[in-house]
RNA sequence: GGGCGCGUAGCUCAGCGGGAGAGCGCUCGCCUCACACGCGAGAGGUCGCAGGUUCAAAACCUGCCGCGCCCACCA
């Protein structure tokens, strides 16, 4: 037994996470059962990002579930992983390199950055998968700043365990998800209308996108009917698509219009005939009750021209510009060419916003235009990291088959145990809404590129119904640099050879795999046997549809079940005036530094005593608070432990009474843990450890120094002694330094790897113990405080006489604890009077200085 | 428009059918042999508003107001 004199927080994260590391601690034991293990499916932080205290906070809260369930007798699968698969890393290694990735070149095996032929200061194109060793070069240092701060966090993660999202393993398991999809006709190419943002170039997914406000007008116009018998008006925001106008829509309950269907108007300014048609899309209430169906304004648009087999005049080109004129060529047809030429050309090459401008003057012109452009604040669908409107645009790209499968991904969301509960329904929603399938192809570099190649016909033009497909043990596979079976590198891009497809998946494609990747499905089935389905899926409410929901999906299809049974869902940290912390407001302090200020133990209280799903401003008083609570730890323990253990037990009913409440408080808090409600479970123990350590420390220190005796004093050594043990366990999931710290002073073995307390180790010393005791005396010593608090006195005060009024019953029980409420609050006399109401008289004694 | 969550002391929040609570902050006092990085005490609230259920409502029900988020709409 070593209690230092003075014990003290400083230095002991460095310290403990050298000998956790060393001793292994929390390493995985991959001979333990599915039953034994509890797998947890950690989040992998982006690389390429800066983690700021959101992720100190969710990351806390994980861990806390890890070491409850440790200490519970589970074995620990806990492993980390590094998000470098995506455009922030593209981006970073693009600005840091000066290159960019070109999946046209061929592999360099002698590739060297540093050597790079730099004519001038442009970017020097890299082949691809020499632009990913330079992203798994770069991203490694973030990972390794990342890895520090959570070691000093004190995350009880196996970093044996750890995976990044680019590497080849996570390739490989996401190529391998792929070809199976397509090979039970799950994944499809199409050309289809989809969500494209003009700026990356790139189709992208519903779960990206994300709405905005923005400024724009209506115009109101007019369209003539064709035989001249009359006209229809239209409202629309985007007049710069009337040249792709294929038709004007109306409901069919809608009496107005009824007469209209199946007539034909004229496009203003382009001459274009088209019918008048109705669906029930059309809403009555919106607009002038007539819209203009274009190819393609937005998914509603895509909806009508599906269903209603209309033709597509498209206008608006991939870079958001608008294409040249087309008037006069088979399906642009017009009754006046050359005016609708003459209009055109005012808007080829214009981007939509300026396009829209200009036809609006020309529609003002023509007469067409009815009264001024109505300005607007209207929600406009962006790509969440876009700065411009999507625009629908056809184009060929790969999907996964999520629609048909609705219900049954509702049905995996309701067997999955939420954290808190009302979490599903964000799930629910959103599966709810779905209005197509997953488009996983990317038109960007930098990812895990589809493992295909296509067939090149004579006419020089590649084959895309007949995919040529590697065998998964080629897995992963680079088309633009890889050559299929039978096929020579010679042959790429020649007539009767092979082209690779050139666009990579989406990067949740793989994210949505951390289960599988980390469980080494496929390459390890020991392992994926002893950890899969996963118990824990912890991450934040933002990406339930993402992330959440793709990794649901994935599992279903590939396995036909849930990934996990649980789900924990972190809130997110707001600063102190409850705005979103992000780093465009400048508001994000470094974890860093607070850790280094305040101890990991400080910082993780702050952390957890946040409850899950629930958005926390953050504070760093409550960090202050944290870091008492520790040092208030060692120096309660060092009074503990500064008693040489007796031979007596626990005979006192003070003693017994105390040791009952905290078998409560135990099974409060392992409750509470089981419920994922760290918060409660901490509010708990901590309260109980503040009464400890001011009332029951307090009433028996004069005891336990032997004022009574040998073997009273025994008794409160006993007591102190087996609380101290219960409560460092209680503490340890929450602040695993200072009681790893305490543990080491009289125990063998680290306290994380010990047994969680139960109610049954108390069982013996508190058997008969009433935690009323324990409250009678803290009252009385209260009162007695509170008297020489008013008269201004020291607490060293002696006090001549009490006087306790109380039920009989009360009284007795007084009885029973006099002699320590009598020495802790150092009063001569303690007089009993039975009364129905309680109080207490306190009569101090002369003047003491 | 639909859904979810939240409105309790100056601040952050717990309580969710029978005493209105905690911590911080504030005020006053105390070097008491674990701790002055501490200890003790005090002041401070028509529990968003209005109805209803109940012997009893901060808590349950209904409606309203306010805040936040998710989804949908984007003619």
């Amino acid at each position: 037994m070593a209690v230092p004199e003075k014990p003290s927080l400083d230095g002991l994260e460095a310290k403990w996470d050298e000998w956790w590391e060393a001793a292994g601690t929390y390493r995985f034991d991959r001979t333990k059962t599915r039953e034994e293990i509890f797998a947890i499916d950690t989040p992998p932080p982006t690389a390429s990002g800066n983690l700021h205290m959101g992720h100190v906070c969710s990351y806390t809260h994980t861990d806390l579930v890890a070491r409850f369930r440790r200490m519970r007798g589970k074995t620990l699968f806990y492993p980390m992983g590094w998000d470098d698969n995506g455009l922030p890393t593209e981006r970073r290694v693009q600005n840091y390199f000066g290159v960019w990735c070109d999946p046209s070149l061929p592999h360099d095996p002698n590739f060297d950055v540093d050597a790079l032929d730099r004519p001038d200061d442009r970017p020097v194109p890299v082949p691809r998968p020499n632009f990913i060793d330079l992203c798994e070069r770069l991203t490694a240092e973030d990972e390794k700043a990342f890895e520090h701060l959570f070691r000093m966090l004190g995350l009880s993660v196996d970093w044996t365990q750890t995976y990044t999202t680019i590497d080849a393993h996570s390739r490989r398991a996401s190529q391998r998800a792929f070809l199976r999809l397509l090979d039970r006709g799950l994944a499809y190419q199409e050309e289809a209308p989809t969500m494209w943002d003009v700026d990356f170039q790139t189709a992208v997914a519903q779960a990206e996108i994300e709405d905005k406000e923005v400024d724009g007008a209506y115009h109101r116009i007019r369209f003539d009917l064709a035989d001249g018998s009359g006209s229809l008006e239209i409202e629309t925001s985007r007049p710069e698509l009337i040249p792709a106008c294929v038709a004007l829509v109306v409901n069919p309950s809608d009496g107005r219009f009824a007469p209209m269907v199946g007539r034909v108007a004229v496009t203003p300014l382009f001459g274009a005939e088209v019918p008048v048609v109705a669906h029930e899309l059309a809403d009555p209430e919106r607009g002038t009750g007539v819209a203009m169906i274009c190819t393609f304004g937005d998914l509603t648009d895509v909806t009508w021209w599906r269903e209603l087999r209309l033709p597509a005049r498209v206008v608006v080109q991939r870079d958001g510009t608008i294409a040249p004129s087309r008037w006069g060529e088979p399906g642009w047809e017009s009754r006046d060419v050359q005016a609708a030429r003459a209009a055109h050309s005012e808007l080829a090459g214009r981007p939509a916003k300026r396009a829209r401008r200009g036809i609006a003057e020309l529609l003002a012109e023509s007469g067409h235009l009815l009264g001024e452009p109505q300005r607007v604040r209207h929600v406009v669908k962006y790509y969440e990291r876009g700065e411009r409107p999507l625009e629908v645009v056809s184009s060929r790209q790969w999907f996964v088959k999520t629609i048909e499968l609705r219900d049954r991904l509702l049905e995996r969301g309701r067997e999955l145990r939420w954290h808190p509960e009302h979490m599903g329904a964000r799930y629910a929603s959103w599966v709810e809404g779905l209005n197509g399938d997953w488009c996983i192809s990317r038109q960007r570099f930098f990812g895990v590129p589809f493992p295909v190649w296509y067939p090149v016909g004579q006419d020089g033009s590649p084959d895309r119904g007949r995919p040529i497909l590697p065998a998964e043990t080629r897995l992963p596979v680079d088309p633009s640099t890889d050559v299929p079976e039978g096929y020579t590198a010679g042959q790429r891009g020649l007539p009767g050879g092979f082209v690779g497809d050139p666009d990579i998946m989406d990067t949740w494609a793989t994210s949505s795999l951390t289960p599988q990747i980390a469980s080494g499905w496929e390459e390890d089935p020991d392992l994926f046997a002893r950890v899969f389905p996963m118990d824990l899926r912890p991450q934040s409410h933002d990406i339930i549809r993402t992330w959440l929901f793709y990794t649901v999906l994935k599992a279903e299809l590939e396995h036909g079940r849930l990934p996990w049974t649980d789900a924990a869902i972190s809130g997110w940290i707001l600063d102190p005036d409850r705005k979103k912390m992000s780093k465009s407001k400048g508001n994000v302090v470094t974890p860093i530094e607070f850790l280094e200020q305040h101890g990991a133990d400080a910082v993780r209280y702050w952390a957890a005593s946040a409850r899950l799903g629930i958005d926390v401003a953050f504070k760093e008083e409550q960090i202050r608070i944290g870091r008492r609570l520790a040092i208030k730890i060692l120096n309660a323990s060092r009074f503990v432990l500064s008693f040489e253990a007796p031979e007596g037990e626990v005979s006192d009913p003070l003693d017994r009474s105390l040791l009952a409440a905290l078998a409560g408080v135990v099974e409060q808090a392992t409750a509470a843990f089981e419920d994922y409600e760290h918060a409660r479970a901490l509010d708990v123990i901590e309260r109980f450890f503040w009464g400890f350590t001011d009332d029951y420390l307090e009433l028996v220190k004069g005891r336990a120094y032997g004022s009574h005796g040998p073997e009273a004093a025994g008794s409160a050594i006993a007591a102190l002694r087996l609380a101290l043990s219960v409560l460092l366990r209680l503490f340890a999931p929450f602040l695993p330094y200072v009681t790893e710290e305490v543990w080491s002073w009289w125990r063998q073995g680290s306290i994380h790897r010990s047994a969680w307390p139960t109610p049954d180790e108390l069982a013996e010393a508190s058997a008969g113990g009433d935690p009323i005791v324990h409250q009678v005396a803290a009252w009385v010593l209260g009162e007695v405080r509170k008297a020489k608090a008013l008269a201004k006195r020291s607490l060293r005060t002696e006090v001549e006489r009490v006087v306790v009024h109380d039920t009989e019953e009360r009284l007795k029980v007084l009885r029973g604890v006099e002699r320590d409420v009598r020495e802790a609050g150092t009063v001569a006399e303690l007089v009993h009077a039975q009364a129905e109401e309680p109080s207490v008289e306190v009569v101090l004694g002369s003047q003491d200085g």
